[in-house]
RNA sequence: GCUGGGGUAGCUCAGGGGUAGAGCAAUUCAUUGGUAAUGAAUAGGUCGGAGGUUCAAUUCCUCUCCUCAGCACCA
């Protein structure tokens, strides 16, 4: 006898073991049409699985939003499917569910071309239509390594080689294509339906290791009806205008151009934004007792080679011969720099801790293929300072940046980050004691700051862990901006000491943060998360006055005037255009306040404004408007 | 760096072995108008760069640079 309890707490009994496709077929044959796996005490299950004991049973269906991933890994299967019959030559790897689809790797001499993705999609829908049953199988872990030596499945005979050997593995069977699954698919091929599209071709690696063969990866997404495919590839349109390379072409903030790759040129409208977010950062770290230096941009070899940047990171340097065959190297980072700053005169206790900031300009040779508009360039600006402090100032250090970060990233708009927390690598300075209380220190801030952190293990630097700082661009990448890293090596390895209490000679800790990260992926980000539409305080134009005939022009080079004297923003715009033209103009360059002065404005000194966004307009006098406007356009931290 | 796309007017893009195309922008003229495109005319190009094949290359081939997507990288 054996029990199945449903969701609704509702009790059938067998007298064999039964399927959950037979427990759906027997309270419905809908249902049982309809359903695609089951939950089995909490697990996903193929419909056809018997189940030999009392268990709780669901049957899930188009409904539940589990069904989402099934059929991604359904569609993976089938697209592999479809690439063995058109490519008998290739290789399977692994294909999984993935965030939004899902992927398949392949290993194939010949590489697939963009018009074998159109060849592979058609005979996924085919495979679809075949209504191919899908069936799982147990097999003992030498019977599947047997299988795939035969087949030279070398990637495959490495999957199942790295299983224990009693194990038993399972594998999926559909038509002529099995593959090494841990499941559960759907009953069919059919259940997938035709809501699906095979979005991207691009390389990877076996098992992400550069030095593996090169695999070629194609990515597909598939949903539970069209509208939501649509809907998906209508959000994915949408997201891509909001793209920085695009707006700062369009609103004119800044280009790239061959000849200084990975560097950007910054243009007039986007400095405004730069230096408008520098001298923000300067207020927010002069209130929290920072003090800014300035460190050479080109720095000698030996220097680099004492602080150990020569050895990991020489290939990411910039070089300069100087005189007398000197060889000098442009700067990646600021750490070594601000290090000697420290060493210039005796440190007591007393001086501890001391906080040494740096707008610092960095060049780092990135690999051609990580660059990434003003996100991810070869020169860049980090808001970089180093604390220089006693390990018993770690913590609070710790807290307080976390705290100040926060801060700043609300002034921003940004109200939900996400933060990494890197633990000790295998492979590290330090003993474990100054770890634990490494890391501690670092789980403290994050608690006391309310902040949530994903771990990342063993991922942190060898001299210290760290915190990253993430958020997400347009179209749902993620860039590091902030960072905090606590690091026991430079201090002894440069040199820096300070003197205790007792007149000893100590090794302060030091502890490298970043809020922005760089300024230029920060303004890459605000552009995206805003499509170009910056903050009043941000925009590089916050007014224009817009004339509707030219006798008014005298009035509004007046209002100019007020307005250059308070620092406002401002152009003008005394065209012969008519005033639709003018508005459409200046709202497609996302100017915020456009101001409309006609004959009627200029008789009562009144202005006639209008805000991005609305159609709505507000006559206000010129006084009126302008002393309102400086109150709107001061920075978050000075309102 | 790796795999696959792409580079044509200021911008967005079409084309394709035989004098290079559109829309928008620009310039000129007319229009002085009331909240997201007034009309007309004109001008605009080493078809990313270097080699090669050809009577002829922007088009085909080779190399190279840049760029896009993903992978790897981001100390």
């Amino acid at each position: 006898m054996l029990i199945i309890t449903l969701p609704d707490n509702s009790k059938k009994s067998y007298k064999k073991p039964v399927t959950s496709f037979q427990i759906a077929n027997d309270i419905s044959t809908k249902l049982a049409s309809e359903a695609f796996v089951s939950y089995v005490n909490g697990e996903l299950w193929d419909l056809a699985r018997l189940i030999e004991t009392d268990s709780i049973v669901s049957i899930l269906t188009k409904k539940n939003e589990e069904i989402l991933k099934i059929i991604r890994h359904d569609a993976a299967h089938i697209m592999a499917e479809a690439v063995l019959e058109l490519y008998p030559d290739t290789q399977v790897t692994i294909g999984p569910a993935i965030e939004n689809g899902f992927y398949y790797d392949f290993y194939r001499e010949k590489s697939f071309l963009m018009n074998d993705i159109e060849l592979i999609e058609k005979r996924m829908h085919e495979i679809v239509d075949r209504d191919e049953k899908i069936e799982r199988e147990v097999w003992t872990r030498n019977e599947a390594l047997d299988f795939f030596k035969k087949n030279n499945e070398i990637f495959k005979v490495e999957l199942v080689n790295a299983i224990p050997e009693e194990e038993t593995v399972t594998f999926y069977r559909q038509g002529n294509f099995v593959d090494l699954c841990r499941g559960p698919h759907a009953p069919s091929t059919k259940k997938l339906g035709h809501s699906f599209k095979l979005t991207k071709l691009a390389g990877s690696y076996w098992r992400g290791d550069s030095n593996n063969p090169v695999l070629q990866r194609i990515y597909g997404t598939a949903f539970l009806n069209d509208k939501d495919l649509n809907n998906y590839l209508v959000m994915i349109e949408e997201a891509e205008k909001r793209d920085h390379r695009k707006i700062g072409k369009q609103l004119d903030f800044f280009h790239l151009q061959e000849e200084a790759t990975g560097s950007v040129f910054w243009h007039q409208k986007g400095w405004v934004i730069y230096l408008e977010i520098e001298a923000y950062m300067r207020r927010k770290l002069n209130i929290s007792q920072y003090s800014e230096v300035k460190t050479p941009q080109v720095i000698d070899r030996s220097l680099w080679e004492k602080s150990g940047h020569w050895e990991k990171f020489k290939e990411h340097m910039f070089m300069a011969k100087g005189d007398d065959d000197k060889t000098l190297a442009l700067k990646p980072m600021n750490c070594p720099g601000h290090v000697q700053i420290y060493k210039q005169g005796l440190k007591s206790y007393k001086d501890l801790p001391i906080r040494m900031a740096e707008f610092g300009s960095c060049h780092r040779n990135e690999p051609s293929g990580a660059l990434h508009g003003i996100m991810r360039v070869r020169q860049f600006t980090q808001d970089d300072a180093h604390i220089f402090c006693m390990d018993s100032q770690i913590t609070s250090e710790c807290v307080q940046f976390c705290e100040l970060l926060q801060e700043i990233y609300k002034d921003f708009g940004f109200n939900d980050l996400r933060v990494k927390f890197s633990d000790r690598p295998a492979t590290r300075a330090g003993d474990d004691q100054t770890w634990d209380k490494a890391e501690s220190a670092l789980l403290v801030a994050i608690k006391a700051a309310n902040l949530d952190y994903t771990l990342n293990p063993g991922e942190g630097a060898f001299y210290g862990p760290k915190l990253e700082f993430v958020l997400t661009d347009a179209i749902g990448r993620d860039w590091q901006c902030g960072t905090l890293q606590v690091d026991f090596v430079l201090p002894s390895r440069l040199g820096a000491s300070y003197i205790d209490q007792d007149g000893q000679k100590q090794q302060p800790v030091m502890l490298h943060r970043a809020i922005l990260g760089s300024l230029e992926r920060w303004i890459g980000i605000l552009i995206e998360q805003h499509s170009g539409r910056m903050p009043l305080w941000l925009a590089p134009v916050q007014v224009v006055l817009c004339s509707i005939v030219d006798s008014t022009n005298n009035y509004i080079y007046s209002i100019q005037k007020e307005l250059n004297k308070v620092g406002i923003r401002n152009e003008i715009d005394l065209r012969n255009e008519k005033i639709g033209y003018k508005i459409r103009e200046h709202s497609n360059k996302a100017i915020p306040i456009i101001v409309v002065i006609g004959k009627k404005e200029e008789e009562k000194s009144n202005v006639a404004v209008r805000y991005l966004g609305s159609n709505n307009q507000e006559i206000l006098g010129m006084n009126q408007f302008i002393e309102g406007l400086v109150k709107k356009c001061l920075p978050p931290d000075l309102k």
